[in-house]
DNA sequence: GGTAGACCTGGACGC
DNA sequence: GCGTCCAGGTCTACC
């Protein structure tokens, strides 16, 4: 018998709209289920994995039900309900979304405000990587063969986790390149496993809770992002995000189209780049937010709402840099 | 400080 | 089925 556990959530939390908010719910280990609207993925536990189904069948603000495929010691369940919470972003409670839906009127009525993220720092780091220089169906390949050739899973038939930063770090870069593909990413993403890998009792080189203390300003933060093999300005800046800072932009070829296509801008590649920076500075705090959901809702409007999309079909269908 | 070219993969396309 | 071209962000060498 599996562990069963309830957890609260803020007034205003929607798991399908707050689940399927960032093209990452459609990446391994994630699994979002669109007939029974919920999460299903393995989390990364003291005893190893264990995989998860998330529920919320009350309605908005009601509480979360999750169930585990296996029973969970007390210092697991801590765990898990820290990876879950910080993945769904229920510590942003209903004050944060007032604060942005301030700044920017039109995402008040849908309530949009929380953007989906990973369990864990290392894999939002990881994720970030594999989307670098790739069209979207490659970020989706990379992400399932790295869960396959080097997570592991809880029981026969689960899904495999997304690997730790201890596994990737024994890992041969070869075996990146040619089991999973990740081609000239290979020593880079070893290196990163390298410096996000705890080091016996004390914290790893680059400590997730360094990153995720509010006391550090954004400017150092950005910095030290921008130290890690692998990582440019657009990776840092959206590893600002999924940090929880707002602030930047992370700017790539799909924020040139969209200044194109649907804030009618005209230019060269890098004017665009500077304008639509310049476009969203009134945002302040929240621009990331406001930018995000303008291009999430150009994607809704031609395939529908996010929370029905079918992982495989969105994975063989998009095109260059849709998310 | 700015810029050109290499890095790799998967998909599209032509033959 | 094969070859060629293209998209994508980061890194390094060079001016």
């Amino acid at each position: 018998m599996g562990t069963r556990l309830t957890i609260k959530t803020p007034g205003d939390f929607a798991l399908p709209r707050d689940v399927c908010s960032y093209g990452y719910f459609l990446l391994a280990p994630n699994l979002w289920d669109v007939g029974s609207q919920t999460l299903l993925r393995p989390l990364d536990l003291e005893d190893g994995p264990a995989t998860v189904t998330i529920a919320q069948s009350g309605g908005t603000g009601s509480a979360l039900r999750a169930g585990f495929d296996r029973a969970l010691g007390v210092a697991e369940r801590k765990t898990a309900r820290s990876q879950i919470t910080r993945m769904l972003r229920l510590d942003e409670d209903e004050t944060v979304a007032r604060a942005f839906h301030r700044v920017d009127r039109r995402w008040k009525k849908s309530g949009r405000s929380r953007l989906f993220r990973s369990p864990t720092m290392f894999e939002d780091v990881l994720k970030t990587v594999t989307s670098c220089n790739v069209t979207w169906p490659s970020t989706v390949h990379m992400n399932r063969r790295l869960c396959e050739v080097l997570g592991r899973s809880s029981s026969k038939g689960a899904p495999r986790s997304f690997p730790t930063a201890a596994k990737l770090a024994r890992t041969r870069p070869g075996t990146l390149r040619g089991r999973c593909r990740v081609g000239y990413r290979d020593q880079r993403m070893v290196d990163l496993a390298k410096l996000f890998r705890p080091r016996g009792s004390r914290p790893p080189e680059y400590d997730p809770a360094w990153f995720e203390d509010r006391s550090h300003d954004d400017e150092d933060v950005y910095k030290r992002l921008l130290e890690l093999p692998g990582v440019g300005p657009y990776a840092a800046a959206n590893i600002m995000q999924l940090l929880g800072r707002f602030s930047r932009i992370a700017l790539d070829t799909e924020s040139v189209r969209h200044g194109r296509a649907v804030l009618g801008m005209t230019g060269t590649e890098r004017q665009i780049t500077k304008e639509v920076a310049e476009h969203y500075e009134k945002f302040g705090e929240h621009k990331f937010r406001s930018y995000w959901f303008e291009l999430w809702r150009f994607y809704e409007q031609k395939r529908g709402p996010a929370e029905l999309w079918a992982r495989d079909d969105i994975a063989a269908s998009f095109t260059a840099s849709q998310f």
